[in-house]
DNA sequence: GTCGGATATCGGACCGTGGTCCGCTTACTG
DNA sequence: CAGTAAGCGGACCACGGTCCGATATCCGAC
């Protein structure tokens, strides 16, 4: 879907270090995350063991985990694709959710998004998010970036950090899981809510009290590490 | 320490249907709950089995799953007595805690309470905050309740259901165990952080915006459900 | 007070699952 | 074509959780 591997694209050798995989372990694990994800949607996640992954796959155990290393890992590698494919919309995208709007709108935007992602594949996260490891996965740095650069972007003076972690908190699958699926508000309470919850944590764009904060550097940089780790 | 057996006490039938507990049975409950508290302490939360506990409690495997029902139950049960403590203090305690203080500062001062809690007993309950139990347990619950309340006292035109959950979420254990202890970000920080975050939620004390707000009824309404559940 | 039965409790054998290990096999390299 | 290292796979382990026969406790009857 996205960064074929064309001969013809620009090579990021710094980021794509690892070319060596021997051709039956790509068949293998190609083959491993679409019987996963089918699975996975034929029976519920939590109704699926990793050894009828591999049975159903083709493969040993001891193969499934040398892959992915666990199970969450495994969820993890299932959604990369289109965790990548919202990390790009993030970076190159247009502009409520990417570059050009105001930090406080492209959060708002961030957040609703990620709501979105959250529903239509909440089970799966749900499995992917667990374990000490959740936090240092890829998806979970970007997004930690990229919230950190936007509050620091809307407001320099408040702890970029730790608001960084106390929104993402609001934005994580067992949270959706619970808010959502269980006490079942709908979805568009939860936007509305993160709306508002960021509106009242940033200062309003239209009062120029952050004059420091005119988008100075826009992250445009260097890709995100691909979703292969 | 709370709730003790003397017959002169007070009878609230409706909060303590719970008298047959059998003589044995109260005995095995409080050594397996002495025994965990001293393994986890002795070793690490994470390096004590079910099986150690029951081996070292001297009961059998199954009785420790009759009595807790699962791991994180048990861990649960052994912080229960400090948990009734710190909702003892939320809803009887000291104004800038308990009840008289503005219900902003009194949100501000849950949640320094809350990490306090969670830096003095963040093994455990990592342990006990697992499972997707753990948003009904009696602690999430009461607090969530308390949160609320005050929330619809500093701001009645609030979603204070979605607030509560979001504010929550930055209150877990594993939020801590991420934040406070892997990322190591100090207890002072997290402290003014959350305080930082709660006053930005919501209107100043001082602007009488919100002028519904006078503590209408206080909460003083029944005692909370005994940590026994 | 003691006896007997109904019933809650006990305890260890048992199961499924996630995760590890190590000898065998298979694909790349010169 | 041989050497080599990466990949492979299934036996193995530890742990959380379940089950059911054996046992102890309580309560009413005598």
């Amino acid at each position: 879907m996205h960064l074929p591997a064309s001969p013809a694209a620009i090579e990021l050798p710094l980021l794509a270090p690892a070319p060596p995989e021997r051709a039956d372990a790509a068949r293998n694990r190609q083959r491993i995350l679409c019987t996963a994800e089918r699975l996975f949607a034929e029976r519920g996640v939590s109704c699926v063991s990793m050894d009828e992954i591999a049975a159903a796959a083709g493969v040993g155990k001891g193969t499934l985990f040398r892959r992915f290393g666990s199970r969450a890992a495994l969820a993890m590698a299932v959604l990369s694709e289109r965790e990548s494919a919202f990390q790009e919309a993030l970076i190159r995208g247009a502009p409520p959710l990417g570059p050009g709007a105001h930090p406080r709108d492209r959060l708002i935007a961030f957040g609703e998004g990620r709501l979105d992602f959250l529903v239509e594949h909440a089970e799966i996260l749900a499995a992917a998010e667990i374990g000490p490891e959740r936090f240092s996965s890829a998806p979970y740095e970007v997004s930690r970036l990229h919230l950190t650069l936007l509050l620091r972007q809307a407001d320099p003076g408040c702890d970029a950090e730790y608001l960084t972690e106390a929104l993402l908190a609001a934005l994580g699958a067992d949270f959706y899981v619970y808010v959502g699926l269980a006490r079942e508000l709908p979805l568009e309470r939860l936007k509305a809510g993160w709306a508002e919850l960021v509106r009242r944590l940033l200062p309003d764009p239209g009062a120029d009290c952050v004059p420091g904060a005119r988008l100075p550097a826009e992250e445009a940089g260097t890709a995100p590490a691909p979703a292969g780790a």
